[in-house]
DNA sequence: AAATGTGAAGAGGTTCACAGCG
DNA sequence: CGCTGTGAACCTCTTCACATTT
């Protein structure tokens, strides 16, 4: 009788959005950044310490108590039985897995409507963020600045950016430009990227890369609504 | 001996993005509308017939084409054993699940810099998506019109949305407005939002909310650079 | 021969239940 | 006693393997 050799699987296809954690275990970043949130919102408040019950309480989204307790527990022992966590050390802790614990500077392709909203948005409610370089190839918007930050023509990008220090990159031109955005993006040293532009980008698998496709939500929305 | 009888597992948190079809089973909306969309690129590129490998190749993103055909087949026998997929037939059958095969009219909340990209980008880029109703409080917008569309004051809302049949509202307020606009929106009659502001938005089952928050993908690259 | 459609196996992630500790 | 930390059970989704159909 012939036992057939299972086929070995591949590894992990490596989705965005989740880690590995010390041994192996898989934690989800998203769920990280909730907790680190609410317990910012609890340290604002004035709370000192937290339960997993009462941090779930105020994230909402049916968050439960068992899962906090089990994707704190994939960073450490934080807690104390009986009490709850410290709050102070906790946010510390997410803040430094999630590499919040230090400030990022951002380079900006695309500079129409799309890409004026995000710069403002993230200079005026993101203090941990900084636009550190803007490109378009728009020759009336080249040359001028945007709150001290020189608007570079996109042919420029590799000549630029290398010298700004930028680790994350955001795409808000055309999907018919953006793979080739991309690429010069990374050749110039920026390792993750925000993606607006509709399209798959393929990259090196070393460079993170989140798409925000506004047509996907939206079509999510319409599907629940038929 | 006593043999512990299992606790009911709750049936489900209902989170956006899936659905249940036909059988019970679950169905991933954001990969039919990247099939959709992969398709009509198809379509446009003057194929007819499509396997489901084609498929997988052109989407990209590690998708497989078994996987593929597993989603496919929750929908119907569409395929023709050894040939493919018609691809017209699956885009129409696709665009109706997805609620794409109609117009959509969406309120706007907050016409800042980013419900103005919004709006530009909806109104350029999807033509299956219009701009219904726009509000802002800022007393220099109220009145003024873009693109034919008068822009209200946020207190109007209760008054003036109900008459104009938006389905889809669009949140682009700070965080602190959120909650109370989104309470609004759905007492006018939409059915579906969409949520810029970092907040958990407490609502009624019935209603579909996505929340698309840019700290929290930022946060997913830091966390990745780090 | 070629590609679909699908039951079954496998992985991965969530929830339970409770031991452990303050 | 209260709450954390966690192995095990459980459930869901993905992948495999192959029968089926053109």
């Amino acid at each position: 009788m012939k036992i057939a050799a299972r086929k070995r699987r591949s590894p992990k296809p490596s989705r965005n959005g989740e880690a590995r954690g010390p041994r192996g275990f898989v934690i989800s970043i998203p769920r990280l950044f909730l907790y680190h949130r609410g317990l910012e919102d609890a340290l604002h408040a004035g709370d000192k310490v937290l339960t997993s019950q009462e941090l779930a309480a105020r994230i909402g989204r049916g968050m439960s108590s068992t899962q906090i307790r089990k994707d704190l527990s994939q960073l450490g022992t934080f807690g104390r039985r009986g009490q709850g966590y410290d709050v102070v050390v906790l946010v510390k802790k997410l803040a430094r897995v999630l590499g919040l614990d230090r400030d990022w500077r951002i380079a900006i392709v695309g500079f129409g409507n799309l890409g004026h909203a995000l710069a403002t948005f993230l200079e005026y409610r993101e203090e941990k963020f900084h636009i550190g370089a803007i490109f378009d190839k728009d020759p009336a918007l080249v040359g001028t600045s945007w709150h001290g930050v020189t608007i570079s023509d996109e042919d420029d990008l590799d000549r630029v950016l290398p010298k700004l220090n930028c680790g994350i990159g955001i795409i808000a031109v055309p999907a018919s430009a953006a793979q080739r955005v991309a690429e010069r993006l990374v050749a110039a040293g920026v390792g993750a990227l925000l993606n607006f532009a509709p399209t798959n980008l393929e990259l090196a698998p070393a460079v993170a890369v989140r798409t925000i496709d506004l047509a996907s939500e939206l079509s999510i929305l319409t599907h629940h609504l038929s």
